[in-house]
RNA sequence: CGGGGCAUAGCGCAGUCUGGUAGCGCAUCUGGUUUGGGACCAGAGGGUCGCAAGUUCGAAUCUUGCUGCCCCGACCA
């Protein structure tokens, strides 16, 4: 994408209403436009994020087993009546009367809808175990939305829900969804710990949250650093096989929110061991048993002839936080620092001197190689002053820079800075292609 | 939902106490000089001062009501 042809809006001065960095970052950078309390805008920066995102988060679902479907944002209240649910939800639940006075919400999550999904078509537990998922935008009406996109009102989530037999099954329904969760983070660049959490009104009694450490996450916990270094399963991991021993593994260690906390159990840690930080929740996975199927109607009949309501567990990814929490979890004083799996662009191309035939050429002939080596490239093609160039390429974050100008063109090089590191190499034109092609 | 704060040009702010017809920096546009880490000079455009009522000869400024947004707490993916 040619700089000059793309809308990028970026932000000298930091915006008052944006109090922690992600979203000074997130408004600076030209990735959000805020509508409303809590309600948002992606320009286009912001959206090949979340793209991305979703992205992988698709994939790895796909891995587990689950699949993909898409249920609308507004449901009807008469589902929300029967799991009771519509009383119980409180003003969160944004409310809203289509023209024949029907009473409609904007979902805030979609246990009821997939549950009547589920009752509709299937009879036999032959075909289970069953996933269902979709990435869509939920609603809940925050009394008080905050930080930017980390807590709006309306937010894209994944959410997934699994339908098995028998508790037992249920299980590794959860530890497949546990698995992928592992697999997920990782490959959106931040270390999501595991813990053990509280189950809140969705109910259910095994349940932990994925949690970003990061300063200003909303949730105090408490770990053993131990759990910091587990290893992440990798794409070769079987799903149709025990997963037990990679779960184990994840929450032998103790790491706990605030509202779970064991003190008695984390002192017996080595002290050298224990960290007490803060952490940004960017997924959680339930089993709750039979709460929905119950009251839905939701069974299958079983191999013994008899109907059996269904074992359920749900399993959510906050999309558009993750973006917000891997800025907080990535960033310097200079602006964003993505991870290479979720950048909007790979490459920053910096023309330094727009006009000068040699460098345009240059510049010209870099893009159009590393396009076609399938390289996304952000080609700053603008006549402007170096600084501001390079202070806008930092603050939008895109892992590599390539500095083209004429003084390194008279050698016949260009310079390539990592984002990351700040590090720079000089190298020649097809060194610089051939090291980007490379990764 | 309790407590606190803010609302003036695209963004950041001053002016409000003490009423007199709106200003600064950045950004934008034009011309010129510059040009490898947010340049300089000259000029220009851009505001029903959140909305409504009131007081007054006169309201950004005083009064009342409303709306929006932010922060702390409680609550939550």
């Amino acid at each position: 994408m040619r700089l000059s042809r793309s809308f990028l809006p970026t932000l000298r001065d930091t915006p008052k209403e944006a109090d922690i960095v992600s979203h000074r970052l997130m408004l600076r950078a030209g990735l959000i436009r805020q509508q409303a309390a809590g309600i948002y805008s992606w320009l286009p920066l912001g959206k090949r994020v979340l793209a991305n995102i979703e992205r992988i988060v698709r994939e790895e679902q796909n891995r587990a087993g689950a699949i993909e479907v898409l249920m609308p944002t507004l449901q009807s209240a008469d589902l929300w009546r029967e799991s009771g649910r519509y009383d119980d939800y409180g003003k969160e639940m944004l409310r809203i009367k289509d023209r024949h006075e029907r009473e409609m919400l904007y979902g805030p999550t979609n246990e009821e809808m997939i549950t009547d999904i589920f009752r509709s078509y299937v009879r036999s537990y032959k075909e289970l175990p069953l996933n269902l998922y979709h990435i869509q935008w939920k609603f809940r009406d925050e009394v008080r939305p905050r930080f930017g996109v980390m807590r709006g009102r309306e937010f894209l989530m994944k959410d997934a829900y699994s339908f098995d037999i028998d508790e037992p099954s249920a299980r590794r329904a959860y530890n497949r969804m546990f698995v992928a969760y592992l697999r997920t983070f990782d490959r959106l660049g931040v270390k999501a710990i595991p813990m053990r959490a509280d189950s809140g009104p969705i109910g259910g009694d095994a349940t932990h949250e994925f949690i970003v450490l990061a300063a200003t996450g909303e949730s105090a916990v408490f770990l053993d650093k131990e759990a910091l270094d587990s290893p992440i399963p990798g794409a070769d991991t079987d799903f149709s096989g025990d997963l037990t021993p990679i779960v184990s593994a994840w929450t032998t260690k103790y790491a706990a929110t605030e509202e779970m906390h064991d003190k008695a159990a984390f002192e017996a840690i080595p002290e050298e061991r224990r960290l007490e930080a803060r952490g940004i929740e960017v997924g959680q996975v339930f089993y709750f048993g039979t709460k929905y199927s119950t009251p839905l109607g939701a069974k299958v009949t079983g191999p013994d002839g008899a109907d059996h309501d269904v074992h359920m567990g749900s399993y959510g990814i906050g999309v558009s936080r993750l973006v917000a929490a891997v800025i907080e979890a990535s960033h310097d004083d200079a602006g964003i620092i993505w991870p290479s799996s979720i950048a909007p662009y790979q490459v920053g191309l910096i023309n330094l001197k727009v006009g000068d035939a040699n460098t345009d050429a240059a510049c010209d002939g870099l893009y159009q190689r590393l396009m076609n080596a399938g390289i996304e490239v952000l080609y700053d093609d603008v006549d402007g002053r170096a600084g501001v160039k390079f202070a806008t390429m930092d603050l939008i974050g895109l892992p590599w820079q390539l500095i083209v100008g004429p003084k390194g063109l008279a050698n016949g090089e260009v310079e390539l800075k990592r984002r990351a590191t700040g590090e720079r190499e000089t190298l020649t034109l097809d060194a610089a292609v051939n090291r980007l092609v490379a990764g």
